[in-house]
DNA sequence: TCCTTTACTGACCGATCGTTCAGTAAATAC
DNA sequence: GTATTTACTGAACGATCGGTCAGTAAAGGA
């Protein structure tokens, strides 16, 4: 039920979809929801503590990690991909919210001290020296997260798209850049697209 | 008015914003606002003109240059940003259309053709050898252009931020990648963030 | 067998939605 | 000076919204 009713925010948008929209999908009457949920809203609020736990416990696991702040940073992204290509309806839905109401503000609230912690990391691996100091640490953070946060547009969390391989993708990209390396890349082989 | 409107609809999103939110923020009745305009979706519409006309013109200015697909594909990701940062509420608001009528349909559609000819200028790209072809074209296409459009989450274009800097760094960031570069990267001179 | 709990149904509620419309006062055209 | 156009106001419209509630049928425990 609260998958369903996930996926049909993210198909109209959380607003535009009636409790009428989800219960005629779902086959079943406006009571009957309303008997397991209190409320439209504790729908979404069920689905942003999926995904905000769940990116609380990648970017916490990726920290743990031993290594420099730019080799915590990779796998920061990595960890990241993944979660987003395991709970991609709930991670949509998180990243649409825009502080309507109480929930949505906590959510909103949560979401913002991830991101304070992963621009605290770039601004380590900046200052480490490990990567390269001549973008504002800021921007950097927002691009590529901005990046990540994207793959929500696309992904098919159905489909055969191989998580680690395009977590490995976006991590190539971010790293190495378009560009044909010069010295071999930490990527190999090769990366496919699901259907649209 | 459509300008204030665009703002609103971003702010709360467009289904959760009222025609009353919209013209008590203006301060004016709503029959004013049904005077100029001759429903709330044609607001709508107005900004993906903007947004879609704006985004179309960038592309194509990009396209007729002269030089490899590579060039032209650095040039587009540096017009994108541009437009992007010129255009940021009408854009933010296009991203955001999720199909749930006629108008919003329509506009899906011309952005999927537009993503299409960003798709396949990065093909040409890889056809070419200029850039690295263990990623995959549809997959590359898609992350290179959702970074291009996470910018609208937290650009301001009212900011102090230099879209040509900005356009800049993306470009570095996609084609050189974070690590430290072996030789000298095109890029140079420092890019600063505006504030949250 | 009786009683409580679970899982609903269908009718209904007040609020709010986008939109309309008759009327009006000021500006502009002729 | 009269007619037309422009720019509104305020009250109302039907539709739809999220949510409630009394009632009920089946299941399970004692």
């Amino acid at each position: 039920m609260l998958r369903r009713a996930i996926d049909l925010f993210n198909l109209k948008g959380y607003d535009a979809t009636s409790i009428g929209d989800l219960t005629s999908d779902l086959g079943v009457t406006k009571s009957a929801l309303y008997h397991h949920f209190p409320s439209k809203e504790s729908l979404l609020e069920a689905a942003c503590e999926e995904a905000l736990g769940g990116l609380n416990r990648a970017v916490t696991r990726a920290a743990k990690q031993e290594g420099s702040a730019a080799d915590r940073l990779r796998a920061t992204v990595a960890e990241a991909v993944r979660v987003l290509v395991a709970h991609q309806p709930a991670v949509t839905l998180l990243l649409r919210v825009r502080g309507n109401s109480e929930v949505e503000q906590r959510a909103l609230r949560r979401r913002r001290r991830l991101d304070a912690r992963l621009a605290a990391l770039v601004g380590q691996a900046i200052d480490e020296g490990a990567i390269r100091a001549d973008l504002d640490p800021a921007v950097v953070s927002r691009l590529v997260f901005g990046t990540v946060n994207s793959l929500v547009d696309w992904v098919d969390p159905d489909g055969s798209l191989d998580a680690d391989g395009l977590a490995a993708a976006v991590e190539g990209l971010l790293f190495d850049g378009l560009q044909k390396p010069s010295r071999p890349s930490r990527v190999s082989g090769t990366i496919n697209a699901s259907g649209s």
